[in-house]
DNA sequence: TGAATATATGAACAGTTGTTCATGTGAAGA
DNA sequence: TCTTCACATGAACAACTGTTCATATATTCA
């Protein structure tokens, strides 16, 4: 681990992983998506923003590889791409909870 | 933890821990903790920022409890607030290794 | 093919963020 | 007390971010 942070690049890398974490909309996304996959109108629906709003974010949260889509006739269905999401979020619980 | 998540300003609080990551910076000074406790111009030194760069980044560090300070004579010596920090960064670092 | 529906995307704009520069504060020594 | 050193802080500015609005693309069905 200490060696992989004296990578220049991994420190960028991994800030901005951290960046896209750090909004509430995307955060709401992901936590929607624990349920399994969801299309992006319920996702809207759920997170309470507009369609333009979810769908810019998730390309965000797709470009980070924490979610994954995959399209069912007209409408697309996205999903955590992994379970590191959980456990990343689930530390930062454990840190503001103390 | 899906019950943490429910609640609109648990997800607030998190984006803005995350946000806090998300800087190489901040990042920076806290992989220079991982040696342990350090003085402000050591840290200025080792991440190759100003001083008073390091010092308004050591600030919101702070205020997320992520290090503590201790002023010893002119000094003030910064360090780890929990390990928490360490496993958060080892989570986001097992992401980005995949 | 044409209309309707679901999603994606580009431009624009307000709000936020990180740095620098100048200056303030606090401690140690002469 | 005066100076010096270490650090903190406020203002200002450029760069970045997230949303909205308008529009484009893709798929289905008549």
């Amino acid at each position: 681990m200490e060696n992989f942070l004296k990578n220049e690049d991994n420190l960028i890398d991994m800030a901005e992983l951290f960046r896209v974490f750090g909004d509430s909309t995307r955060i709401k996304i992901l936590c929607c998506l624990f349920q399994g996959e969801q299309y992006v109108q319920e996702l809207a629906d759920q997170v309470g923003a507009s369609q333009s709003a979810i769908s810019h974010q998730l390309r965000i949260l797709k470009q980070a590889k924490l979610v994954k889509s995959r399209r069912q006739g007209k409408l697309v269905g996205y999903s955590l791409a992994d379970d590191h999401v959980k456990t990343i979020l689930g530390m930062a619980k454990d840190h503001l909870e103390e």
